[in-house]
DNA sequence: AAAATAGGTGACCATTTGGTCACGTGTCAA
DNA sequence: TTGACACGTGACCAAATGGTCACCTATTTT
């Protein structure tokens, strides 16, 4: 129905929510957050999974744009895309009333803090 | 593994992101923010599905906290909570980044308007 | 050139998920 | 109080998903 501009990139929302339903796959987006450009060799080593699990995780990664990849050599290098996710948050809060929820998960994660010693 | 507190709310990752994982589901959310406080019958009447596969969807997000409810005498009113949804986005999205990839967005938002017609 | 390294493919199986239905409960209005 | 209305439950089936494996290609190192 919207025709997207192709110019910068391309965004299926099914795609990027079915990515972002898996555990393992959040876990992958955790570690890249942390540290980009990493190869599917190093990630696997954190993940108690075969590789191919892993690379069949990263390619759902990949094809949602949530994850975006270089080629070096032999090696392929990943690398965390934030724009997907800047996407959702668009999608169903209002640029309004935005300052007011970061305000409470500030608060949110006080809370937390303190409870966690 | 870490300690939540109970005082605001309860957020389970997995559900949250299971729940979005669903285009019927995204759609109500939709509806949602376009206009709160709806019954499941009203809610039924925009989506092409019997209402028990609405309920079920319903039940998911309320699970989620994606969803709360009110109850008024037999009817109950679907509420959005936004609260989720900005803890993903903090989640991946560093807060000196953010004002950067809002502008981003907005240039995309742009480029799609100006494609659409 | 041979061996080691980094990664990819298609098939397979167990589990989960989405949607429908028959039936049941609580609330309101005539 | 009787019937209409708003919603909930548990069973059921087809389809999609997560994870593993045997086997493969391409690049680098010795």
């Amino acid at each position: 129905m919207t025709k997207w501009s192709p110019i910068l990139w391309e965004m299926d929302d099914d795609r990027v929510f079915k990515a972002l339903a898996d555990r393992t796959r959040r876990f992958l987006l955790d570690l890249l957050y942390a540290r980009d450009g990493r190869t599917l060799t190093e990630l696997e080593s954190e993940v108690s999974m075969t590789r191919f699990g892993v690379a069949k995780h990263l390619k759902v990664l990949e094809e949602a744009d949530l994850v975006v990849v270089r080629r070096s050599g032999r090696e392929k290098l990943h690398y965390l895309n934030p724009v997907p996710i800047r996407l959702i948050h668009d999608r169903w809060i209002d640029k309004y009333a935005a300052p007011r929820l970061a305000a409470l998960t500030e608060l949110k994660r006080e809370l937390e803090q303190r409870d966690d010693h």
